[in-house]
DNA sequence: AGTCGATGGATTGTTGACAATATAATTCCT
DNA sequence: AGGAATTATATTGTCAACAATCCATCGACT
């Protein structure tokens, strides 16, 4: 549960909050009829506050409702997730290239150091997907913000990279090339370094097109089956 | 009011359609605070619905909501209008490729036979802005659901579509430049139509680019103040 | 006189009870 | 016995009253 970071806390954003973890964490299965009171239970709410915020979950399509019959997780197909990398592709391209041009100077420091960290987790613990994972999200995340598209950040944040962690999750194969992906990401942090929002975006493009490969072979080998 | 194209058509389903068709036709001005009564007494609701759906908008962005302190209707800049284009500027070069990929020959023909359409109706009341844009939405809302791609049409249709309506009802400028654009719509669908993809994301985004600079000169001459 | 603090009013957030509807189990008919 | 219509139940949608919080006005102090 995240802090207090917002004033005043309300029980709404909390249901919002709960249910969201949940449903990434993977708690609540893809396809799962969940009912409401059910629901009241297990996190300590009360009807209104929970029903605000399954409008707001069903407005970011992480789950659908269907007047007076309940309401289930969202279940993607491997189709609809390959078309999810298809839109980070260029949404994220979109994103680099304006990083690249309007980050702040510590901004880019900062991009850099956390790259710098990953390196080392990644050498200490050896294949630990997690921390992959959670790492690949930050770079990712402090790229759309740096981008300065409010709108943009908003899309990414708010609506795509729930969607692709709660598959990472399901699937908990982060990406599997750990030290592939931390080499792609520190040339894009170059790039944006030099104010290169071309070579950015382009790398980008590249980098994310990689990763949707890799689940699409992974998929057709059958060792994923989603 | 839409119909009850879906079967069910509860309180709070109308709360939002009023409130986003009442913010993107300018009824309720962007920065204007409104109370929840107000609004109850308004649309004939109840609290209740509506709370639900004032949530549902959040979430897309077309209010902000501070705890307590009311809600008001999303202000957005001349800058961040600009930066909705750059983002539409990917996305529905993305989706005009998946459309010429994937659309049906009958919905091709059906696109075609809209822009005939569009043709006889710029002829006949020269320069009648409203149409035009109702037009163009009808275009583009043509090629994001061809694409296929379900989150892709979500978020064009759901999120970006009526941001830029928003701002086409209080500018009533439309783009301004009816033959011009309906002379780019045609090449995209024959692009489409040809099943040439990459051409047809080319022309795309050129297309959403030439209106993006259409608006920022208006913008920069002074006659555009947002 | 200007700024800081306290109180009143209004508005939002929350709660529990009531009404409407879809799913299901049951009964009746063929 | 199988299927269709029907009733019953449980779940969702809706409502109106209660509690908590913010904003503005007013007053006191520096």
């Amino acid at each position: 549960m995240p802090e207090a970071a917002t004033q005043t806390y309300t029980r709404a954003d909390e249901a919002f909050d709960c249910l969201q973890t949940a449903i990434v964490k993977g708690d609540l299965a893809p396809g799962e009829k969940i009912g409401e009171v059910e629901l009241c239970s297990r996190f300590n709410l009360t009807r209104g506050p929970l029903r605000e915020a399954l409008g707001r979950l069903e407005s970011r399509g992480l789950l659908v409702r269907r007047p007076h019959a309940g309401v289930k997780v969202v279940s993607v197909s491997a189709d609809e997730l390959l078309e999810l990398y298809r839109i980070r592709e260029t949404m994220e391209g979109l994103a680099a290239r304006q990083a690249a041009e309007r980050m702040t100077d510590e901004e880019v420091a900062d991009l850099q150091a956390t790259l710098d960290n990953h390196e080392k987790m990644i050498e200490q613990a050896q294949g630990q997907a997690y921390y992959q994972a959670e790492g690949d999200y930050d770079f990712h995340h402090r790229i759309a913000t740096g981008s300065r598209n409010t709108k943009l950040a908003q899309m990414l944040l708010g609506d795509l990279y729930y969607m692709v962690r709660m598959y990472r999750y399901r699937l908990s194969t982060s990406s599997g090339r750990p030290h592939m992906a931390l080499e792609e990401h520190r040339r894009i942090a170059d790039a944006i370094a030099q104010r290169d929002g071309e070579l950015a975006e382009f790398l980008m493009k590249r980098h994310i097109n990689a990763a949707r490969r890799n689940i699409e072979t992974k998929i057709h080998n059958g060792s994923l089956t989603i």
